[in-house]
RNA sequence: GGGAGCGUAGCUCAAUUGGCAGAGCAAUGGACUCUUAAUCCAUAGGUUGAAGGUUCGAUUCCUUCCGCUCUCACCA
C-alpha cells in the first residue's frame, strides 16, 4: 500500500517489455478497432445442449468475442485461456496449427489480465466444456499490473444446487484449514472433494460442480482480501472478486426496480438541489461549501424533503427522488458521509397508505433482487413476506417493560426512572434527567425495542417532539401520524402524513431555532419560503424516505455500508 | 472523539520463550497440442506500515506516528 517496491517495478517492467515485443511484431499493445460481435454468455447459452458430435459436425460460428483473460493454461504449442466479458466467461483453445507462427507468437506474449479479441468456432473439449477454437488471436490491451492472485469465474447452478454445493465446499474448506502442512493440503482437498461428491451422487450436476466451486472458493481467498485495498482500489476488487460484482449488480437491480415500481404508480422522478442555502429537512450536521461568484456559503443537502414538498404545492402531486444526502457526522459500518436516499411524496395519501405501499414495494424488491421473500442476513433469515406488524411505539415498549403501565406515559419521572436503568455513562444519565415525555419515550424505544425487531415491523405514533415536519394526530396532539420501518434492529424507512398547516409549521420551525440557540447542533433552519409555499396550499400528503444503502445491505447480506458503496469515503493516505 | 485488534514477498498466509524471515500462488528460464487451482524441473523475489527505544540480538517487548477493521458515542 506504500510506495512502489522494487519487486513491483520489476513485475511491471516485465509486462511492459512484452508490450515492446508486441510493437516489434507490428501490434499496438493499446490498439483499438477490434469489434466483438458476440458475448461469452450468449455463445454458452446458445450451445448449452449441443453435444460434442453435433458441434464437430456443424462447426458453429465464427464467433468473435473480446474480454479480459482471467486464466491461462499453457502447453507449449497450444493452450487454454478463459476470456471474461460483461456477460460471463468462455474458454478459448489456442494452438500453433490454427494461428500460424505469427499469430502464435502474439499469444506467447500474453499475461493474465490482458484484454484480447478472439474469432473462432465453438466445440466441446474432451472434458465437455464449451470452448472457442481460436482462428484469430488479437492482443487488445497489455496490462502492466498483474491481478492480485486468482480470478474467480462465474458458475451457473440452480439455487437448490448452489446451496448443496455451498455446504459441500464449506466441508472441504474446513478439512483443508484443519491441515497445517501446506504440502499435504492438496491430498486433503482431493479426498474431501471425493467424499462430498459421493454424498451428492444423486445429483450429477451438483457433484460435478464441487471441484469448480472449491476452486472458486480458493480463488476468492487468493483474490484481494485486504479490506483497505478493496475499498481504495475498487477496480481491482471488482475485477478479481465475483462476489463483489454480484453485490453491485444487485444494487443496480434494486434501484431499477424501485424506479419502475414508482413510475408505474404515476410518480414523477425529479432532481432537486444538492446545495442548499439553509439546513433543512432533517436533524443533522451539514457540510459547508462555497460559491465564489455569489460569494456565499452553501450547505450540501442533508435531505431533499422541503423541495419535494414545494413540488407537491406546485401540482406534481406524486414525486420521488433517488439521490445523495450528505451528513457531516461519524463514519461507521452503518454510516457513510454521503449516502443514497429515496424520498417520495403522494398527495391525498396518509401514512397508512404508505405502510401498504412500502410493504408491497420492499417484499417485491426482495423477490426481484434475491429470488424470494426470505432473505438470509448473517445468522438471521428476514421474512419480507407481506403482513408486517404495525405496532404503536408505546405498545412496543409496554410489551417489553413489564412494570410500566399505559398511564405511566403521562408521568415523566417514571419514564426517566426506567430509562436510567440502561443509562451507563454520567453523560447519559444527565441527558435522561432533562428529558420530556416524548424524548423519554423515544429513548425507551431505542433501549428496549429497536434491536429486537428482526423481521420488518412498522412502529407508529411517534412523539411530536422529535417529528418537526409531521402532521399531528387528530385525536392525540402529543403524537404524530408517523411510522418508521425497522428490520434487523435498524431503521429502514421513515414516513409520515405531512404537516401542511403553515401556522403550526411556523411554530415548529421557531422551536428548532430556539433549540439551536440553546446549543443543540442538529436542528433545522427557519425556512420562510417553505412557509410561504404552505400558505399557497399543500394538499394533504404523505411522504417517506428509505435509505437505499441500508436496504441494499439487507438484500445482499452485507455487514458494512462500505460493501454496498462503490467508492466509500476513506481517510486519504499520507 | 473513546476503547479493542490488525499491518510480514505482487496476492493469501506461517514464523515456538526475544535467536539464521518461510510456504503456496503469481513472476522468470526450461519441457509439454484437451487443460480447467494443469503438471514437472530450475531460478529469483523482503528496509517485517514509519520513526525511535530496550537488548549481544527485535517480525516478536516498549513509546510515538500513519492507515485499516471492530466497537461505543453522534446519526440514517
Amino acid at each position: 500500500m506504500s510506495d512502489e517496491s522494487d519487486v513491483e517495478k520489476k513485475l511491471k517492467d516485465e509486462r511492459a517489455g512484452k508490450g515492446e515485443k508486441l510493437k516489434a511484431l507490428g501490434v499496438n499493445p493499446w490498439g483499438n478497432g477490434f469489434r466483438p460481435e458476440h458475448l461469452a454468455g450468449e455463445i454458452l447459452a446458445k450451445h448449452e445442449h449441443d453435444t460434442a458430435e453435433q458441434l464437430d459436425a456443424a462447426k458453429p460460428g465464427p464467433y468473435s468475442i473480446a474480454g479480459r483473460v482471467v486464466s491461462v493454461r499453457d502447453f507449449g504449442k497450444a493452450g487454454f485461456i478463459v476470456v471474461q466479458d460483461r456477460s460471463g466467461a468462455l474458454q478459448v483453445h489456442v494452438k500453433k496449427d490454427a494461428l500460424g507462427d505469427a499469430g502464435f507468437a502474439l499469444y506467447k506474449l500474453l499475461d493474465v489480465g490482458d484484454f484480447v479479441g478472439i474469432r473462432g468456432t465453438a466445440f466441446r473439449s474432451k472434458s465437455g466444456e464449451l470452448t472457442l477454437a481460436a482462428a484469430e488471436y488479437r492482443p487488445l490491451t497489455k496490462t502492466l499490473r498483474a491481478p492480485p492472485g486468482k480470478f474467480s469465474a462465474e458458475i451457473k447452478l440452480t439455487p437448490e444446487q448452489a446451496e448443496r454445493v455451498k455446504v459441500a465446499v464449506a466441508a472441504v474448506s474446513a478439512a483443508i484449514d484443519a491441515e497445517a502442512d501446506p504440502a499435504k493440503r492438496q491430498k486433503v482437498s482431493d479426498d474431501a472433494v471425493a467424499a462430498q461428491q459421493a454424498l451428492l451422487k444423486d445429483d450429477a450436476v451438483a457433484a460435478k460442480a464441487i471441484p469448480q466451486a472449491v476452486a472458486k472458493a480458493w480463488a476468492e481467498k487468493q483474490a484481494l482480501a485486504d479490506t483497505e485495498e478493496r475499498y481504495r482500489r475498487r477496480y481491482v476488487d471488482l475485477l478479481s472478486n465475483a462476489g463483489v460484482r454480484e453485490v453491485f449488480l444487485k444494487r443496480t437491480k434494486l434501484v431499477q426496480f424501485i424506479r419502475r415500481f414508482l413510475d408505474a404508480r404515476g410518480y414523477l422522478e425529479v432532481e432537486t438541489p444538492m446545495m442548499h442555502p439553509l439546513v433543512s429537512g432533517a436533524a443533522a450536521r451539514p457540510f459547508i461549501t462555497r460559491h465564489n461568484t455569489y460569494d456565499i456559503d452553501l450547505y450540501m443537502r442533508i435531505a431533499p424533503e422541503l423541495y419535494l414538498k414545494r413540488l407537491v404545492v406546485g401540482g406534481f402531486d406524486r414525486v420521488y427522488e433517488i439521490n445523495r444526502n450528505f451528513r457531516n457526522e461519524g463514519v461507521s459500518t452503518k454510516h457513510n458521509p454521503e449516502f443514497t436516499m429515496l424520498e417520495f411524496y403522494e398527495a391525498y395519501a396518509t401514512y397508512h397508505d404508505l405502510m401498504d405501499l412500502t410493504e408491497e414495494m420492499l417484499s417485491e424488491a426482495a423477490v426481484h433482487v434475491t429470488g424470494g421473500v426470505k432473505v438470509k442476513y448473517g445468522e438471521h433469515t428476514i421474512d419480507f413476506g407481506k403482513g408486517w406488524p404495525r405496532i404503536p411505539m408505546r405498545q412496543a415498549i409496554l410489551d417489553r417493560v413489564k412494570d410500566l403501565g399505559a398511564d405511566d406515559f403521562k408521568d415523566v419521572a417514571k419514564l426517566r426512572a426506567v430509562a436510567l436503568r440502561k443509562a451507563e455513562t454520567p453523560a447519559d444519565k444527565a441527558a435522561v434527567a432533562t428529558m420530556n415525555v416524548g424524548e423519554a419515550t423515544a429513548l425507551l424505544f431505542e433501549q428496549y425495542v429497536e434491536h429486537e425487531l428482526i423481521n420488518p415491523t412498522f412502529i407508529t405514533e411517534f412523539p411530536v417532539e422529535n417529528s418537526p415536519l409531521a402532521r399531528r394526530n387528530d385525536d392525540n396532539p402529543a403524537i404524530t401520524d408517523r411510522f418508521e420501518l425497522f428490520c434487523m434492529g435498524r431503521e429502514i424507512a421513515n414516513a409520515f402524513s405531512e404537516l401542511n398547516d403553515p401556522v403550526d409549521q411556523e411554530q415548529r420551525f421557531r422551536g428548532q431555532v430556539e433549540a439551536k440557540a440553546r446549543g443543540q447542533q442538529e436542528t433545522m433552519d427557519y425556512d420562510a419560503d417553505y412557509i410561504r409555499a404552505l400558505e399557497h396550499g399543500m394538499p394533504p400528503t404523505a411522504g417517506e424516505g428509505i435509505g437505499i444503502d441500508r436496504l441494499c445491505m439487507l438484500l445482499t447480506d452485507s455487514h458494512s455500508i462500505r460493501d454496498v458503496i462503490l467508492f466509500p469515503l476513506l481517510r486519504p493516505q499520507a
